[in-house]
DNA sequence: TTTGCCAGAATGTGATCACATTTTAGAGTG
DNA sequence: CACTCTAAAATGTGATCACATTCTGGCAAA
């Protein structure tokens, strides 16, 4: 079984590639009928928990986004990403519709589907409310940051220095995203985190349209300052911490990518 | 034309009323085919712009939801809110699962929708991040806000204040509502304004068992505050009469009913 | 009366079909 | 070679059917 797969996604546009791959979606064979699994109580059956199949569509075009591997432009539809991961239409279309209301998609007038493109307001709206929801989740979550916690962070903080060294810009945003959600994660949050994964989704296929124009030699970041506050367990230094890691990254971005002057 | 229509909403719980009614969403009888309408450039039919079916649902719901006909407990069916809409269950799939995405629904372990309860953690957080949020985008919007809508402003002040003389609960939050959103819509802002959307969705079914609970008689605002600092164009006064607003009102009602501390 | 069980109804999910509309390609004409 | 028009392909939308699972109500046994 299992042998549905990636696909194309024939382009014609400026940027060039376009053309990416998902992974199949489902377990079972996406031919047949509606059989899904003759099998009763199946439970698990190839990796992870059981998620209806729109579910699995989300997740997987979530993280295709956030990890830029879907760029602006067009392309994205419901027939070619049905059959891109192996199901039909009907499961694509509630995860489309969950995903563009979380900002990670529009729909056009045309009622087609686009990743939306960034532009110099988008971007600066984008940051300012990341600097103000960052800093809050971040200081609710210090009173749950353990030890054990604090050396993950540290490890992927040294994974990004190496990243940056090496000059893998790829590298260094996955490691930014692991550390900064690995201090949110720890915040009892059901309102702000959501909010914040959404931006952090507007933002990803922006980014890799920033991998090709800017190395990672003038990247710094404030993440020893950020760790040395959750130590001290000072929640404004934490904030400041935050705030001015999103600030610097985010405006040497933009006044390299968009010619923006910087924001507060 | 035109027939289908409201409908019941079978209940048995706590609540007491539970059985709700929604107004039609088509405007094309709903039994027939796919016919939809034979007319060609059809435009605009019977009263509105044109949306597919799926988008009046969400309308429709959502409106629901925030004036909190729409409570808390069970009830919330595909096929139920279908026949109540007169539309097939396909629509009502993607509008849900869009205001699902929104936070103005959850969405079980059974696959069964729910209106979310509220608990003093989640009515704590977004009284936060609304008082971090508003006080943000009336900033953004001060520079926009010209005089006519400085009136109309006032014209819903005046209407708030009867309101609240004749203990009008309803017609107060509906004034409140409208208040603060003729002050938010004038910024041009793409981000932030459905995140404040989203925030107000989730107090909607909430706020209905308010109602019973609290009289009018103790309610303040700061709207006069408000308008005073948009004609001085005086920012940071703006941004404290917003914040100052939110929690007034939302520690008052907080404290009655969910009795909570206040925030900050 | 209370508890356990089981058949029937109801629910969410997914696939498939039908259709109006838009987009795309390919002629044909100037 | 550029432009216009037309036919074919593709797209989003909605309805309907099928199915596994869950919820419900009522009956029987203790």
């Amino acid at each position: 079984m299992k042998k549905n797969d990636i696909q194309k996604n024939r382009d014609a546009e400026g940027g060039g590639r376009e053309l990416f791959s998902l992974s199949e979606v489902g377990s079972r064979g996406g031919g047949a009928k509606g059989v899904e699994a003759s099998g009763k109580l199946a439970g698990l059956d190839t990796v992870a928990e059981f998620l209806p199949k729109h579910g699995q569509v989300y997740d997987t075009l979530k993280a295709e986004l956030i990890t830029g591997r879907i760029v602006p432009g067009r392309g994205v539809t419901l027939r070619g990403l049905a059959a891109s991961l192996g199901v039909s239409p009907m499961p694509v279309r509630e995860a489309i519709r969950r995903i563009a209301a979380e900002g990670g998609l529009v729909i056009g007038a045309n009622r087609r589907v686009y990743v939306p493109a960034m532009t110099a307001e988008r971007f600066d709206e984008l940051v300012r409310v990341r600097s103000i929801l960052e800093p809050e989740i971040a200081a609710m979550a210090l009173p749950f940051i353990d030890s054990r916690r604090i050396e993950r962070l540290r490890k992927t903080d040294d994974a990004i220095e190496s990243a940056l060294k090496l000059g893998d810009a790829e590298g260094y945003m996955q490691g930014n995203f692991k550390f900064h959600f690995e201090i949110y994660m720890a915040a009892p949050s059901d309102v702000l985190m959501p909010m914040i994964e959404s931006l952090w989704l507007r933002f990803g296929p922006f980014m890799r349209s920033v991998y090709g124009l800017m190395g990672t030699a003038n990247l710094v970041d404030q993440h020893q300052r950020a760790i040395e506050a959750i130590e001290a367990r000072d929640e404004t230094e934490l904030r400041a911490a935050i705030r001015a890691d999103i600030l610097d990254g985010m405006n040497m971005i933009g006044t390299v990518v968009l010619g923006n002057k910087q924001a507060s």
